[in-house]
DNA sequence: CACCAGGCAAGTA
DNA sequence: TACTTGCATGGT
């Protein structure tokens, strides 16, 4: 047998790590935005993108009009790329914020909150059938937008995890989080912050470059893990 | 200047 | 199923 790191984590170590992060970086009150909305519209244009770009093609959206259904549905798909421009990816995204958002009118008939309270299941189910949201942009929808206790698994997380040999770099979406919500209580408001603060800890450690070996992240773990 | 960011889908083998 | 490529702006 091969020694290939460390034993996948405990449910106790999982929440002693979610209490040092917190500890730390202090309670974050994800997500960035003011409406259940803008996290979804947020939720689309961060796709492989720094937010703070995001922050402005958001702006540019609000200066149009508010943010509802109705008003980002009436905006043509051309002249909707060219108000989110700053984010990148502008023109896919959206078309990919149109596929989103004429769904939710059509499961919610028209209201938001309507589509948002479908089961978690049929939710989920219906977030991934629209061409342009994945497992990541889903989660995060039913996570941050409709309060569900869905873990979040994104570049940080895997980051965070493979670094410490809990998960292998090519572990699956399903299997990463599938780590969690097994072990863990299935609570929104820990899913919420805990993922939070794996982008807290990573937005302030050095990128995963080949040159990059040893990132300071030992202090969060007790002393024998 | 080079490199990267809170993904995803479509095409190929 | 596994691997590759296109999508694009703005910050470091």
């Amino acid at each position: 047998m091969t020694w290939d790191g460390p034993a996948t984590p405990s449910a106790a170590l999982l929440m002693d790590v979610f209490g040092r992060l917190l500890m730390r970086f202090g309670p974050q009150h994800w997500w960035p935005g003011d409406s259940p909305l803008e996290v979804m519209v947020g939720a689309v244009l961060t796709q492989n993108t720094a937010w703070p770009n995001v922050e402005k093609a958001i702006r540019g959206l609000k200066e149009k009009g508010d943010l509802s259904l109705g008003c980002l549905l009436r905006i043509p798909e051309e002249t909707l790329a060219e108000l989110i421009r700053p984010c990148g990816y502008f023109r896919i995204k959206a078309r990919r914020l149109r596929n989103l958002l004429t769904l939710a009118a059509q499961r919610g008939k028209g209201d938001l909150e309507a589509f948002l309270s479908l089961p978690t299941g049929e939710l989920r189910e219906a977030l991934l059938s629209v061409s342009g949201i994945g497992p990541e942009t889903a989660d995060s929808i039913l996570l941050y937008a409709a309060g569900r206790p869905v873990f979040v698994v994104d570049a940080y997380t895997r980051r965070v995890l493979s670094r410490h040999g809990w998960i292998p770099p090519e572990a699956k979406y399903d299997e990463v989080q599938a780590l969690f919500m097994e072990r863990l209580p299935r609570d929104s408001f820990l899913y919420n912050e805990y993922h939070a603060l794996f982008v807290a800890l990573g937005k302030r450690h050095c990128r995963p470059t080949p040159r990059c070996y040893g990132c300071p992240l030992e202090d969060l773990l007790p002393p024998e893990a």
